[in-house]
DNA sequence: TAATTCAAGACAACCGTTTGCGCGATAAAA
DNA sequence: TTTTATCGCGCAAACGGTTGTCTTGAATTA
């Protein structure tokens, strides 16, 4: 069974391709009779436009490219997935379809392959790294693109969580609890957030006038094996309370502490970011924070679309956090 | 600064269209010689062919279409995530990019515009539903498509993990330890993998002549203040074991169980699917089932393939598991 | 009434490929 | 030598829309 396509339905009303096509668009000059007997008949004959013969008459898709980084060791997968379902929701508002692009951040090939097959009319960067080669050949070609997370390309659009407050507020309430010797376990110091955080819990000891101590920052903290070396040095130092910078790790730690009997909040006391569903369901319940990354994902479209019509929105918007008290920092 | 067409290359070659495009798609009747040196051009001068042309000219797309379920109480995102993983990894070998699709399962709007605007060559459902209309409506259309997990539908091409047996086996491990009184704890019963590890719990007492306790399968239990009220009732039932259909389910369990100290593998043993990240740092160490999901992806994406291109994969594909054993059931 | 304006819509070129068909040249078969 | 196959390649028509320009007839103005 063939399509019904543009020509049928111009034959069939005894009008021009052109006619019918303006009927659709609005565009152009056409009789509202004549547009509304045009409308008619597609309703009734379910008439859809091939969108691949419009991509090519208008040079665009109708898609929006969204890249995932393909790390295996970040369980960053509720961020993830809460951006994407906020996106698509702008993105489907708008008859906008995710092409998914899944690809290590140091790994332009994909990327180069789908702009140069023109299948996107914009792109989505779910995270960013430091020195991002996919932001970086993003702004030198002429593609509208978004990064979530901030990023040092001067002509990127950001779209970003309030990472630096958020773990300024947080390490400052452990700070004012008369806690001290704060600990801080993160992951890939590659990643903008990381930097970002290690800057809001540097600037809550600042703030107080108290010393930051370096050497219970931890960073790069991913494989189990490191991370008990790591959960090990920090007994040692006689610490009173860790921050980690995801809840996985947090978790990890958790665990180690029970393998060696300290009790939280008793002996330490323990906060995390993101309080995802894996944290959900410990005892106690663990200080954390709450961002809304379907929102985030939201504003990273709607951005995207303002660039696409060819509006210029603001360089960068930040959305807010929240801080989540549980018992293991009581 | 236009793209570079392949009219531009057949007129610095002084050939025709025809030429360069038999030269790259090695189709139809061309010397080597001229092949060549079409070939070089292209390589020299960076020719892309455009790709939404070549659409339009063979109706074909060169993306797939992966449909993931917009549900919020389902936890089973490391499940999607390996998934895809598998299907951007076949995909991408083949030039093929991803089309994401999230909807709820009833609802195939989303679906059906793609489709009318021929956005995709195929599509991958990753996860089937005891009476989904999205299968419905795929197998009455004539698009390529196949299911991850079993289906109803008879014209589905199936690619699935092994859960009945998965689950059969895990049950009688339990029956074999003397432990007769074991509850079921599902999540959705729509879901047909729900259906087919019921299938197996059932086959492992009836194998063993033992009788099953209705009372004790707790299906569609998804919500936190429901499940509370299910572990009380499993309590009071002098229950000896528990198998979880998810590891979100099984940490609320364990959650419960520690509440009301109750003592795991002491007084209680439990059993979990998946041995997911949010299972991996408790104590004791969960019995629970590994599956290959990334296989999974590729699989179905393989079988995808082979539809594309004319042929006939198998109907069905099955994929094997493996028991992961732990503190928590000895 | 003639000149001017303007809205409605048709025509045809164009977007960048693929592909069926035809044509001349060369090689093989009769 | 003539007929037939085969080979290498170009022509032009698709694929299904959009859009700038032109035509037509009716309304407006002088």
């Amino acid at each position: 069974m063939k399509n019904i396509t543009i020509s049928d339905v111009a034959d069939a009303l005894g009008v021009s391709k052109t006619t019918v096509s303006r009927a659709i668009s609005g565009k152009g000059r056409i009789s509202n009779q004549t547009r509304e007997r045009v409308l008619a008949y597609i309703e009734e004959h379910d008439y859809k436009p091939n969108v691949i013969a419009k991509s090519l008459a208008q040079s665009k898709t109708y898609n929006i490219g969204v890249i995932m980084p393909a790390e295996y060791d970040i369980i960053d997968l509720p961020f993830f997935q809460s951006c994407l379902f906020g996106i698509q929701e702008i993105a489907a508002s708008k008859d906008y379809d995710i092409l998914l692009i899944i690809s290590p951040p140091g790994d332009t090939r994909q990327l180069e392959r789908i702009l140069a097959n023109r299948k996107v009319d914009g792109i989505i960067l779910m995270r960013t790294f430091v020195k991002d080669s996919q932001v970086k050949m993003l702004s030198q070609k002429n593609v509208p693109f978004i990064t979530i997370g901030s990023t040092y390309v001067e002509s990127a659009i950001q779209v970003d969580q309030d990472h630096k407050s958020a773990c300024f507020e947080l390490t400052s309430i452990l700070l004012k609890k008369g806690l001290k010797k704060i600990a801080l376990i993160g992951g890939n110091e590659n990643f903008v957030v990381t930097q970002n955080r290690l800057a809001g819990f540097r600037e809550a000891f600042s703030q107080l006038k108290l010393p930051v101590r370096e050497d219970l920052i931890y960073l790069n903290t991913e494989h189990s094996s490191q991370l008990d070396e790591t959960v090990e040095d920090i007994l040692t130092k006689n610490t009173d309370a860790v921050i980690c910078m995801d809840d996985a790790l947090c978790t990890q730690v958790l665990k180690t502490f029970r393998k060696k009997n300290v009790s939280v909040p008793g002996d330490m006391k323990i906060a995390s970011f993101y309080n995802s569903t894996v944290l959900e369901n410990y005892i106690p319940s663990i200080t954390s924070l709450s961002f809304d990354e379907k929102k985030l994902g939201r504003a990273a479209c709607k951005n995207l679309m303002e660039i696409i019509e060819g509006n210029t929105p603001q360089k960068i918007t930040v959305l807010g956090y929240q801080v989540i008290p549980g018992e293991s920092t009581e």
